[in-house]
DNA sequence: TGAAAAGAGGACCAAAAGGGTCTTATTTTA
DNA sequence: TAAAATAAGACCCTTTTGGTCCTCTTTTCA
């Protein structure tokens, strides 16, 4: 039931990278901030971060009035980098992971037509821009979708 | 590390409806035979069967010489279908799940694109025929998409 | 008529994943 | 030197998932 769903740490990853984009005066914010001001458990969302900032997403500042600031504008970060950053690659199913194999094995007859929806999807979300989340966007999303998918 | 998967039911559920294509010369197959011919644990598949019996995508025999077959055609199904059916419903996130509530609530800056993003989703899944699926199938895949779809 | 083969369905279990907390160390500034 | 940050590892609890087992009913056929 539960397939398909964004984890939390995904979320939490969103909502403090659209954070940092809205208090963009510059300086740094605290974990404690963020977490504070959306709800979130600031430990974990701490977690979130080192993540983030080991992917290069977004760059951290040690020491009283340290905190997180965005390296690059929203514009340039994707949700597929996000997800991929925080929980690590998509498979749709283990036996698109090559290095795991499946009890299928040969006789699988939905591993080709899994992995092509796994690379349109992948393809989808890795173009699909961070600003279109933005506050006050009004109808974007997949306009920066390039040509034909698939 | 294990979200945007498909699981092991939905697996087994699209497995098994290419099966019943492939061997459909009108009569039933039996769960064993699906089990047994693809390495899916038997009793599993059985659930999975039942609920896609449950929800009108295939028919079943009881009795010796009984099983399961398809209801319509491959065509006409989607992988939407097969998901929902066996899983659930799609929530990219529990709040998009207007039953449930979270704890950011009111102060959540990524609900409304995330709701955008799952409507895109669903649809898309929503059009996406079993019947690309099949084995044989050359480069498809989105076709039967049809217009803009955001 | 009764055994065999099949679906229906409930109870249950073990492993894994997910979400979260706690603790300690290090860095930086006031 | 105290306070406020990040860094990072160790845990822990709960839920989900994948899977098994057992019983019951239906149907066919020898």
């Amino acid at each position: 039931m539960e397939m398909f769903r964004f984890s939390k740490r995904v979320e939490y990853g969103l909502m403090a990278l659209l954070q940092l984009d809205a208090s963009a005066d510059g300086h740094c914010v605290p974990v404690k901030e963020i977490a504070e001001g959306h709800g979130i458990p600031q430990d974990l969302l701490g977690k979130v971060m080192q993540t983030l900032s080991r992917a290069g997403l977004v760059a951290s500042t040690k020491g009283l009035h340290g905190g997180y600031q965005l390296v690059r504008p929203l514009e340039g970060v994707t949700v597929g980098e996000v997800i991929e950053a925080v929980d690590g690659p998509i498979y749709l199913t283990p036996c698109c992971d090559d290095s795991k194999v499946c009890r299928q094995q040969d006789h699988c007859n939905i591993r080709r037509p899994i992995l092509r929806l796994q690379e349109y999807l992948v393809r989808y979300i890795g173009q699909l821009s961070l600003s279109e989340f933005r506050e006050g966007e009004p109808r974007p999303m997949a306009s920066n979708v390039k040509g034909q998918l698939l």
